[in-house]
DNA sequence: GTGGTCTAGACCACT
DNA sequence: GTGGTCTAGACCACG
């Protein structure tokens, strides 16, 4: 895991992808149990408060499962993990659309743009 | 022009979009005058100060200019204004990738899911 | 005389320097007279309010001296038109300098610059 | 730092100005952490929103940068630094050209003055 | 009436 | 305690 962190968002968002982006890569394993706070806050050098705050947000969108004192494990549900992809894509495109748009710029341009700076 | 503002986003970068978008659709020719910090305040319905706080990040873009008294206006230089949509368009883009790219899934499903979203 | 404006700093002072500039560089000899408020008025599509500010500065300086209903004129003292040469040309290089030295460039640099922007 | 303020310049020109000198001479040092907000706002006894202010424009310069709830920092790029500090500086001289030629004195005079003033 | 600056004071998110 | 946003209200220079 690679802790860069930016200033353009909170820190606990930044963790909290981060951690989304290790369950749908496969780095973390569905069922997998995942690093505690503190480990993560040592690991992160980072405040536990802001790893608790990342964890929370992780349960609310059902891609973790905390287990009372027994830690917290990535969700076994498979088709969760999947959901949870899709929601955030349509998120993340809706608001690229919604920002693009107001530029005026033709769809086919973007779209070429897109391929090219993803080369 | 349509003052709805939302949450997520100061107020001020929604006024300063929603400005940005007028001038590169046209609505603001290059060379017009802007309507007056206190009118757009009574507009819009927010503070005077906030109104300033948008022009200052026109300004700074380069896509209006003050004339003291007289008044702002849309900058006569239609490349600065071309090269702010650019400058903005690449931005926007880069974002989104960035964010997309987490998500591990394949660029052409992507282009596609934007393709469909635009219809 | 050209007038092409700026909006950095005000009307009255640019024009102001305008005529200073005529004086200086003989285009208005000592002793001359002055167009008329109302004729720089049009000449420069100002507010004739805006050159009566100018020329209040210029009486100030000495530069101009009026004779009630009869008009402005350059002013005959010829050394009066030196001395105020030198005084804006102080003026100038000070604000210059105590801008300059905040950079915390080397006198030799600075110079060298000048006189290749010169060219 | 000394704060002393003349009122020929907003004062949140003058604030961003000291941090600039300081800066650039290197009393904050690349990465450090500069006062904060409200700190500095009693040290010049000035409104919190007026170092906000000067902040700001130091952020769209690129000298300091902000890491949210973390502080303020000078910016560790130090390319950026020493670019600014050429941007400034031609500034400052074309401003100062455009000034002095208006005074119709050869160059070599000029240069004398300023070398003798620098003394 | 126009832009610009400044203050005082409040509220929010984040660590 | 940190930065950031916003409001309300005041004052100034300019035309």
């Amino acid at each position: 895991m690679a802790w860069k962190f930016t200033s353009d968002k909170p820190l606990y968002t930044q963790i909290a992808e981060s951690i989304i982006t290790a369950v749908l890569s496969g780095e973390y394993a569905p069922g997998e149990q995942i690093p505690s706070v503190r480990q993560l806050a040592i690991e992160a050098a980072v405040n536990p408060n802001t790893i608790q705050h990342a964890f929370n947000e992780l349960e609310n969108v059902g891609i973790i499962v905390s287990k009372g004192t027994m830690g917290r494990y990535v969700t076994e549900d498979v088709a969760a993990i999947e959901k949870s992809r899709k929601v955030m894509a349509e998120k993340i495109i809706k608001k690229f659309l919604a920002d693009i748009s107001q530029l005026e710029i033709p769809m086919e341009e973007i779209i070429s743009i897109i391929k090219e700076e993803k080369i």
